[in-house]
This record gives structure tokens, C-alpha cells and sequence, in this order.
DNA sequence: CGGTGTAATGCATATTTATTCATGCATGAT
DNA sequence: ATCATGCATGAATAAATATGCATTACACCG
């Protein structure tokens, strides 16, 4: 049988067995195949992907981390999530699913959504959202052009376009690179009738979900590919800066740092983010404490969504002002 | 315990269960509880959201619409095939493909399958049959007689034995026309005995295959070469006739539609097919549309192939009684 | 304090699910 | 054609999970 319809009726077989909740014995019958097929087909169900279970921790369990995260940067909410370990791989799984989880509970209907396709924790939320059954949102919006690396463009925009699909809503792309070769180029690109639509609608967005993400030379190296002239960045690191969120750098104390590149990003600006009604911040992780401290300072977040040691080294050295 | 700690526990216990795939007993232990308790904290889980478990259909699947056709029309199962455009030949190939891998997969020993062997859809799925190297099915009975011109009876004819041959089955052809001249001449030949053995086997049928007809002038003096006069024909739809399944005619609620036509055709009646098992129905299309949706009012099928454009017609205009 | 009702727990076991094993079939090399 | 190999399948069975029942713990009340 073909791998599609192979698919399909493993698709059928995980519906009848999750959701109508028949016992494998009984769906067998129905479909003529041995109960075993049946369990073997679920385990494959798992294995393709086509169920998926997330598990999200009650929120409220780090309380007192969570108003002091409110308290002391000004945050309308917060999120702490349980985490074994200080190791970024389950840190963004943990942050995803909790992320998703509080998408999915308050997204208001027609909501247009922005959504900075970059990080691997937003990666992680998709993953963990569920598909809902009305369509809730209304636009999916892409905030920050992709990468040089057409497969990275790629990435970003499936990461948007399941995000669309998710939500109901429909996609807007932002199809140009996310860093234009110079400032006359991004000229260039802001001239194509799709960009301009989609930055259109930047002004419109309700909802932006955005990952923070720290400067370091190690990230920053694999992630720009060639984009970024290290001379660029060492600008960015020589004026202050300890983060950023779409490629826009800020300060410890959350100020802009404004360099050359800024000319060449295609994307959100951090003032424009700072129009949205509701702005969520995803992020956690050793190295990337003081980009988010920056940020928080920045005072672009409404919603931060992290991890509990991260929370606690927010709060322990810098209680601040 | 709190509500709060009691739910963190059950996160707790749901994370070990679900991501870390811990057995119930392991976690008993490590926890210091019964594996009992671990059970009904994982159904406790499942209660307050704690866990979700979604199903994804595969893309390029329509669960929607197959779940949708059970329901409205209390079929076993539907099956609904992707096509890129709602032309007739196009849909036919499709469904007729999806009918044939449908029916490797859940072809029990020693079936007795009944087909009337008549329309082109039924022909497409035979296209695609695989050959079944062990005998699997038992017979393959003819269901409805073939037409006048002898060039249709050996193409109806060669269906059923090619059919056969593929599911290593024995065939069991009806030697006569599908429509006798007179009520007289169908006594006469249901007076054969090669006739009569294959019609006593109608009862034993545990699978029939069927195409869904519908009643359009053109397709209908197509197909019918002389055995209907124009009379007959305007009968069956002035008695508000939609459509047939071997002939036997129904109106838009399902209901029989009965002339002095049914006398004379040489077939299943639409009262042996539902002492069927199992009934497949075959078609789609744009014009088949309504003679679809009164043959699932008739409630003699059991499973429906159709393709997208089709199901979402039938779907749309009526969600019905 | 004891009494009483409620809920939680663990044991034993029923039920359900996963796995092992033997078999048959297809595929591909020789 | 013949044989080896791998894969899918179902029957039997092992393993895992759910549940009935008795018991215990605990709160509340007189």
C-alpha cells in the first residue's frame, strides 16, 4: 500500500483510538486487522508524529518567582516553568510547550499574530501547539526576513506557515533576507509588493511572539552564517550590547544600540514592538540571562515566558532600580 | 496535600510517564506509591488538561471530510482521495485506486465478493488491483446482468473474471442481459441454471462493490444503447429518480423508486445489498453529486470512496435530516 | 475523645496493550 | 528456477495498566 494511505489509515486508527477512545481490540475488528496491527500502527502513529502528547506543568507552581519577575521589570505576566536541568535542549522544550500551551488558552479570535520565525524555542512552541478546531487568529505575520541560506528562508517560513495552519489563520511571509547586503539593497527589497504588504501589517499586529537572543560569539557565528562582517559585531558588542530581538540589539539597560546594521535588517523594529498590545518574550538559559535582563529593560515584553533558574538569576543579582 | 501540589505531582508523574516514557511501576517506586496510584493519576491527568494527546492528519488527507461523511450519514467508514481537480476522469482514477488498496488491505479469507460489474470507476479500481498471490477471496459473484450489445456483456464479463483472477478468487458470471425485454423474458432466463446458481449465491455475499449511477440524459442513453425506451426513462424521473446502484433507482430521500422497469432488470435488489455485510460504493464527480447523496439516504452503503470536491458538495448543501 | 462519613491508598486481579514467535509472501541475487 | 533475506502479519502470550474492593487515614462533628 502506498505510503499515503499507509498514513491515512494510521491516521484513522489514532483518531478512533485517542479521540473516540475504542480500545485497540475493537478497532481492529472494525478495520479487519489483528489487534497487534493496531498497537503496532499506534506505536508508528508516535513515531511519524501524527499524535502528539504534551504534557504542560500547572502554571502557578513558581508563584513567587513569577510575581517577582512581574514586580520588578513591569511584566503584565510571567511564566516560570519547571526544568530538571539548566541545559538549553530541555529549557526551550519546557519554555515551547508552556508557551503553547498559554497561546492556545488566550488567543482572542481574529487576533493577528507576529511572529519572529527565528529562534529554536518558538520552533519548539509550534510544536507543542494544537491544532485548533475554528480558525481563531486571523493573520499569521512574519516579523523578521530569513536568512542568506535559502534553506534557513525555507525553515522560517514553514515555521510561519504551521503557525498559520495551527491557528487557522492565514500566512503573510516576509520573503527577503533578514539582513539586506546594504542599505541600499534593503531599499531594493522594501520595494517588492509582498514585503511592503506584509511589513504593512506590522502596525496591526496584536499579538508578537518573540525569541530573545544573547550575543555571544559562538551563536552568533553559527547563526549569521555570512551575513554579519565581524567587525559588525564586535560594533555591536563595543557599544553595549548583550541581546537582541529580531536582530534588534539593545544594552543592560535595554537601550537601542544602534549600529550600521540596523539600515540593513528587514524586520520589526523594537519600537514598533513596543506598539503591540500584547508582546511574549520566550527565553531561558545560562547564556542567555542578560540578553533577557536587557530586554526586560527595554520594556518591549509583556509576557516573559522562562525557565525557573534563569527566573532566579533574573531576580538574584539584579533586583535593581 | 494542596490542589497545587497535588496537580505539580501529577505533572510531575504525567512527565515521567509520557516524555521520559517511564513505566507506571518504575515511577511507583521511585515516588514511593502504588502503581495504582500512578494509573489514577495519570487518568487525573488526562482530566485537568494536563496532558492533551491531538491527532494530526498527514497532509493531503481529508479526515475532516471522512469523519464528517460517517457522521451525517452513518456510514462504517469513508474515504475521501485528494484530486487536483474536479474533472470525471481525473476523480475516477483516484478513487478507483484508493478502492483497490482499501480493498487488499481488509480482504478477509474466503470473502464472497459481489460486483456489479458496471461502471467505469468499478473498471479503475480493478486497474489497480494487485494481484493477490495466496487465493484470498472465495468467489466473486456478478451482480447485475450485462447489456444487450454483447461487446458490453464481455467487457462486463471480462471485469468479473479479471477481478477474480486477482484476488484468486472463483468467478460467478451472470449470463444474461441486465434488462430483459419483458417480465416474461426475465422468468425465462432466470430459468437457466448457470443463472440461477449465481443469484442464489447474491445472499451469500459478504462484500459488495458498487457504482453509484446517476440519471442524466446523456450518460443514461450512453450506457443504455435500446434497452430503455425514453418512456421508462421519464418514469423512473418523474417518480423523482436520482440516481441507481445496479439499476434499482432511488429518489433524493433514499426511497426505492419502483417501475415496471425493476421487472425486468436481472440483479441485486437494493433489499438483498443492505442484508449485505459489507457495501462499498464507488463514485464521485460533479454530476453524480445528488445520486450519491440519495444513495447514502438509502442507507444500503457501508463505506463511500469519493474524492474531495465531491464529499465537501455533499457535506455543504445538506447537512440533513 | 469516640463516632462517622469521605476520600485516598494498596492489594489482588481483570482488562488492555505490547511483544514474541512462527509463518507466509515478496524481493532480489545467483 | 532456487534460495536467502527481509518484512508484514496474526495467534499466543507476556507485560503493563486499570479497577473493584477492603482498609486505612483523616477531617469534622457531637
Amino acid at each position: 500500500m502506498s505510503r499515503l494511505n499507509e498514513l491515512r489509515m494510521i491516521a484513522r486508527v489514532a483518531q478512533m483510538y485517542y479521540v473516540e477512545k475504542q480500545r485497540q481490540a475493537d478497532i481492529a475488528k472494525h478495520l479487519r486487522m489483528s489487534q497487534a496491527t493496531v498497537s503496532r500502527m499506534l506505536k508508528k502513529a508516535q513515531e511519524e508524529q501524527i499524535v502528539r502528547t504534551t504534557v504542560v506543568a500547572p502554571s502557578g507552581t513558581y508563584a513567587e518567582l513569577e510575581a517577582g519577575l512581574r514586580e520588578h521589570f513591569g511584566l503584565s505576566e510571567a511564566i516560570v516553568v519547571e526544568c530538571s536541568e539548566d541545559r538549553d535542549g530541555a529549557i526551550m522544550a519546557r519554555i515551547g510547550e508552556a508557551a503553547a500551551h498559554f497561546l492556545e488558552a488566550t488567543l482572542q479570535p481574529d487576533e493577528i499574530i507576529g511572529v519572529s520565525s527565528w529562534s529554536e524555542t518558538i520552533l519548539r512552541m509550534v510544536d507543542n501547539i494544537h491544532p485548533m478546531k475554528s480558525g481563531k487568529a486571523k493573520y499569521v505575520v512574519q516579523t523578521l526576513g530569513g536568512m542568506g541560506d535559502p534553506a534557513v528562508q525555507t525553515h522560517a517560513n514553514q515555521l510561519t506557515t504551521r503557525l498559520a495552519r495551527l491557528t487557522g489563520a492565514e500566512a503573510h511571509l516576509l520573503s527577503a533576507p533578514g539582513v539586506a547586503q546594504s542599505r541600499e539593497a534593503k531599499l531594493v527589497l522594501l520595494g517588492d509588493p509582498y514585503v511592503r504588504e506584509t511589513m504593512d501589517l506590522f502596525s496591526k499586529i496584536t499579538l508578537a511572539i518573540v525569541g530573545i537572543g544573547a550575543i555571544e560569539p559562538s551563536s552568533m557565528l553559527a547563526r549569521s552564517g555570512n551575513v554579519f562582517s565581524s567587525r559588525e559585531l564586535s560594533d555591536v558588542t563595543d557599544a553595549g550590547g548583550v541581546g537582541d530581538i529580531s536582530l534588534r540589539f539593545f544594552d543592560s539597560s535595554g537601550d537601542p544600540v544602534r549600529t550600521p546594521l540596523d539600515e540593513r535588517v528587514i524586520g520589526m523594529t523594537l519600537e514598533e514592538l513596543s506598539n503591540v498590545e500584547r508582546v511574549i518574550g520566550l527565553a531561558g538559559g545560562q547564556s542567555k540571562t542578560e540578553a533577557i535582563r536587557g530586554a526586560l529593560q527595554a520594556g518591549v515584553l509583556d509576557l516573559l515566558v522562562t525557565d525557573k533558574f534563569t527566573s532566579a538569576r533574573l531576580l538574584r543579582s539584579g533586583p535593581e532600580s
